[in-house]
DNA sequence: TAAACTTTGCAATTGAGTTGCAGTATATTC
DNA sequence: GAATATACTGCAACTCAATTGCAAAGTTTA
């Protein structure tokens, strides 16, 4: 059985081929795919098709989504043992310019200490400016 | 000579009509406030030139925008001293449930180590979850 | 006053995300 | 294995915020 397929049935996920596309495209791809990236990469594939798929492996937790700063929303495959809590995730470096978003990896994210009762659900924290080869 | 009208001369922004019903409602009001927010208490005004009111406010550092993660771009004024540097900006809260945006203040923003020749503009940092009101 | 520039209001467009629906495929039951 | 139920897909259409084109109105300058 294929990676792909693999993930899918641990997640509980019927492997059907619009997502065994879906999520090959994802793990083929190191950097967090928008949507669009993938509309692009399956060419055959209908939008909303690929929407549902996401939306699905989001509630399965077979992918989490980032917000970037890009105005568009990405999607990573979540890795082994990702709760998907949001203390696991780290700064995005969204450049201006070229849009290419890098994982601050070396930050990691404060404790953020929240008002009595307030309950975290998930945290974006996003570094926009000009990377290396744009500045 | 109105507050409104007084940022707008320090800042070198032609005091127009809509500009000085934009700001005065910026100021009028703490929380950060969206384009519709704005619309809406402005009834009689139109949203592009509320928009393009807030493009030039952005511009002559007037204002600042935030992306705290509700899809709506909230504008603030800046305050004296507010040279829009990302350092100056705190964490969000965004309440998925109820929509309103909290400001954390008790939490400063660290300072991010940034790779090589990467240079910041701005940031967003965006807690999601359920606050007091709604957990 | 006329010309040049700025601002405004309206209408239309963009772009990402999302939904309704009917057709197709897959699974379940008899 | 056929009948029925359920899940999935593709297409088209819609939402909603942001943005733009353009002409009319207002303001400044020569």
């Amino acid at each position: 059985m294929e990676k792909a397929e693999e993930i899918l049935k641990i997640k509980d996920v019927n492997p059907t081929a619009v997502r065994i596309l879906v999520l090959r495209y994802l793990l083929e791809h190191l950097k967090p795919q928008s949507l669009k990236d993938i509309e692009k990469g399956l060419m055959h594939t209908d939008r909303s098709s690929i929407f549902r798929s996401l939306k699905t492996f989001e509630e399965k937790k077979v992918v989490h989504s980032i917000e970037d700063g890009s105005g568009m929303i990405k999607y990573a495959v979540c890795p082994t043992g990702c709760n998907c809590d949001p203390q696991d995730l780290h700064y995005h470096f969204y450049c201006t310019k070229c849009s290419y978003t890098y994982c601050l990896l070396d930050n990691p994210i404060p404790i953020i200490k929240l008002p009595q009762n307030f309950k975290m659900q998930r945290a974006n924290m996003v570094v926009k400016g000009l990377c290396n080869k744009c500045s």
